[in-house]
DNA sequence: CATGAAATTATTACGAA
DNA sequence: TTCGTAATAATTTCATG
């Protein structure tokens, strides 16, 4: 099926003008469609055309705010790394769920290796942590051991086209 | 200085229609000013001072649009941990600023603790980690280990209000 | 600070190329 | 698909509470 497997990777295809609404709507989520399209060099009406497409083929999944969570009282980010029980692997799918809805959570990777998941939190001190791990790591039967590292910083890129 | 702190400490301090803006506007960065209004419950001359505010005070940075590796392209996404040789480390700053500018890396973790840094990269495939590995990271003087481990899924929360 | 109203801009269907 | 146009809708300034 030489053509249906081409057909899928035609579809993600991106030409210049929508890797270029791409590269501005990450740097600047909120700009109006009338300067897009200035910028990106296209007509507006055409612009929101390749917007709604770049959304609707889920090249583009969302747009969001950006938060400081130093801002709103957060002032200390950890990254847990946690190794599930050997017997317990299939139950890592529902324990991620689980995690996923802790207001605390604000990343989640599920990993092949040595760890099983890392999970970046942003809380507001140490006694915060120690009460996120004793509460929903520690106490978990199919946990078997975490460690915890301080994130001094953090950066975040745009996704950027490569080769 | 009790005064002062508590004043650092108000100048961060949200109120209702702020939360409300700021969790609305993390579901949906692109929602018009009108409809932001509305669901907040303020008139749209009012929601716009706010977003601004918000905007000016630091609590929301930006505003961005996701964009799935994936659709273009970026099929392997991995973690690599990287300790740091002892004696190179005031050359970590350097180096992370040297790794921010890649176009593989989607986020660096800067880390206290047994491993310095965490770099979260979006490759084409396997060949792609190995080289970007080998370029940027085995052979740099100041860099002792790494370990590179494949990212099964990844999760990423908005910022929630706590306590 | 918040609001409503007025003026300015932006969005978006749609017809034509 | 792209564009220009025209109607609709949103943004933004500002005077007032």
């Amino acid at each position: 099926m030489v053509e249906s497997s081409k057909i899928l990777r035609e579809s993600a295809d991106l030409d210049d003008v929508d890797r270029k609404i791409v590269e501005e709507l990450q740097a600047n989520g909120r700009i109006t469609n009338a300067e897009l399209a200035d910028r990106v060099g296209v007509a507006a009406s055409t612009c929101i055309a390749r917007v709604r497409s770049l959304v609707a083929r889920k090249i583009i999944t969302g747009f969001t705010a950006s938060v400081d969570p130093r801002a709103i009282g957060l002032d200390l980010e950890v990254l847990v790394s946690v190794t599930v029980r050997s017997g317990a692997r299939q139950r890592i799918t529902e324990l991620s769920e689980e995690l996923r809805g802790l207001p605390e959570v604000m990343q989640l990777f599920f990993l092949g290796g040595v760890e099983d998941f890392i999970i970046h939190l942003a809380v507001r001190d140490s006694d915060h942590v120690r009460d996120f791990v004793v509460e929903h790591l520690s106490a978990h039967p199919a946990i078997s051991s975490t460690r915890t590292s301080i994130v001094f910083s953090h950066h975040q890129n745009p996704v950027r086209m490569q080769g």
